[in-house]
DNA sequence: TCTGGGGTCCTAGGACCC
DNA sequence: TCTGGGGTCCTAGGACCC
C-alpha cells in the first residue's frame, strides 16, 4: 500500500453543463462566457472541445472568439447551476471515504492509500460518470503538484500517474510555466536569470532565487522544478477569506458621481451577501482606462456603505474608469 | 471596441513601539 | 549634524489560479 494524491478534473465542466440540459448542442462549438453576447466586454469561461478547434480557449476576449468562430453558440455564464452540479460530483468523491480537498467548481484532490491507484481512479471517474454522466480525468502523483500536473496528460477521460521516477522525463525539458503556480511573469522573470527549463529551474541555487524572488518563493520555486510539494489532502471544508463583487462597465465611467453611487450599490450587495461574517476591512479597486488596477481600504468602523465611500476618497477621479469593485475582508478568517 | 469575475497568498515599505 | 536595532502590524500591489 502506497499513498497517493489523485486529482480529479471534469473535462471542458462549464460547457460539458450546458450540453448536459440542451442536449441539441452536443457535438457543437459550444462558448460560455459573460453574459452569453459577444459583441460586449467579456472572456471566454469555458469553450467546448468543438470550440477550441477554432482557437477558441478560456481567458479570451468574447470579441476575439466571435472573431474566431462566428457560428459558435455563445451562452452566459450561469454560476448557480454549475454550483449544483459541483456539489453532486464532489459528494461522489467524497462517498469514497476518502479524504477531498476541493480546489473549485470543477477539480479536487482525493488522498488514498492503495497499490493500484490507476484502478482506483477509474472507479472515482466512473462513478462520477454514472451521478452526473459527465466526464473527468485523473492525475495520480505522489504529491498535489505532480497529480495535478499529471491530469494534463490524462485529458480528455484518461488517467496519468506522474512520479518523481518520471518527473525529468516528463517535465525537464519543458518551460517552467509548464509547472502549476508559475505563470508568464516569473517564467520571464526566470528566463532573463537564464533559466528556461524545469530542470535548470530544479538545478538552481535557492539563495540565488530567494535573492531575486523574495526568501519563501525562491527556495519554494526551485521545490517546483523538482516537483516536490505538499502531499496531504486536507478535507477541512472551505471558509472564505473574502468576498467582493466587481463589474466593469461596458463603457467608460467619466462621471465621479456616478463611481460614487456604483461603489455604494456595489457595497450594499457585499454587506448583504457576508451578514453571516464579522468583516475587518472593505476594499475598493478601481480600474482605470485603459487598465491600471488601484486599490485602497479601511478598517470598518460605522457602516459599510460609510467605509466603501471613505475608501473611494483615496482615489483621484483623473481618469475614466473601466471596473469598480467592492471587497469585505473577514475578521475571523485564518491565516 | 483587447484585456471578466471570483478568489488566495506573498512581498515590500512605512508606521509604530520598545 | 546626526540620528540603532528588532519586531509587529497595516497597507497596496503583484502574481497566480479557476
Amino acid at each position: 500500500m502506497t499513498r497517493w494524491v489523485l486529482h480529479v478534473d471534469l473535462d471542458q465542466f462549464i460547457a460539458a453543463v450546458e450540453v448536459l440540459r440542451r442536449p441539441e448542442l452536443r457535438g457543437k462549438p459550444v462558448v460560455v462566457g459573460g453574459d452569453g453576447d459577444p459583441g460586449k466586454r467579456g472572456v471566454v469561461s469555458t469553450a467546448s472541445y468543438e470550440a477550441r478547434e477554432f482557437g477558441v480557449h478560456s481567458g479570451q476576449p468574447l470579441r476575439t472568439a466571435r472573431k474566431r468562430c462566428p457560428d459558435c453558440v455563445f451562452l452566459p455564464v450561469d454560476a448557480a447551476a454549475y454550483n449544483a452540479v459541483s456539489a453532486e460530483v464532489m459528494a461522489v468523491l467524497r462517498d469514497s471515504g476518502e479524504p477531498v480537498e476541493v480546489l473549485g467548481w470543477d477539480e479536487a484532490f482525493v488522498g488514498v492509500d492503495t497499490g493500484d491507484p490507476e484502478a482506483f481512479a477509474r472507479g472515482l471517474a466512473a462513478d462520477v460518470k454514472a451521478a452526473t454522466s459527465l466526464d473527468c480525468s485523473v492525475g495520480i502523483g505522489e504529491n498535489k503538484l505532480q497529480a495535478k500536473i499529471a491530469t494534463g496528460y490524462g485529458k480528455p477521460a484518461g488517467v496519468f500517474r506522474l512520479t518523481s521516477a518520471t518527473w525529468y522525463e516528463l517535465l525537464g525539458d519543458r518551460p517552467p510555466d509548464a509547472i502549476w503556480g508559475i505563470g508568464a511573469k516569473t517564467a520571464a522573470k526566470l528566463a532573463g536569470l537564464g533559466i528556461t527549463t524545469v530542470r535548470q529551474l530544479a538545478d538552481a541555487d535557492p539563495d540565488r532565487l530567494a535573492a531575486e524572488f523574495g526568501p519563501m518563493t525562491g527556495p519554494w520555486l526551485v521545490l517546483l522544478g523538482r516537483g516536490r510539494g505538499d502531499g496531504e489532502v486536507d478535507p477541512t471544508p472551505y471558509v472564505a477569506r473574502s468576498h467582493g463583487r466587481e463589474v466593469t462597465f461596458q463603457r467608460n465611467i467619466r462621471d465621479w458621481a456616478r463611481v460614487g453611487e456604483e461603489v455604494a450599490r456595489l457595497a450594499r450587495q457585499v454587506e448583504d451577501e457576508v451578514s453571516e461574517r464579522p468583516v475587518a476591512r472593505v476594499v475598493v479597486k478601481v480600474r482605470y482606462a485603459p487598465f491600471l488596477t488601484v486599490t485602497h481600504g479601511v478598517a470598518l468602523a460605522g457602516s459599510f456603505e460609510e467605509a466603501a465611500r471613505a475608501a473611494l476618497a483615496q482615489f483621484t477621479p483623473d481618469r475614466p474608469v473601466r471596473l469598480l469593485g467592492v471587497r469585505a475582508e473577514f475578521a475571523d478568517a485564518a491565516g
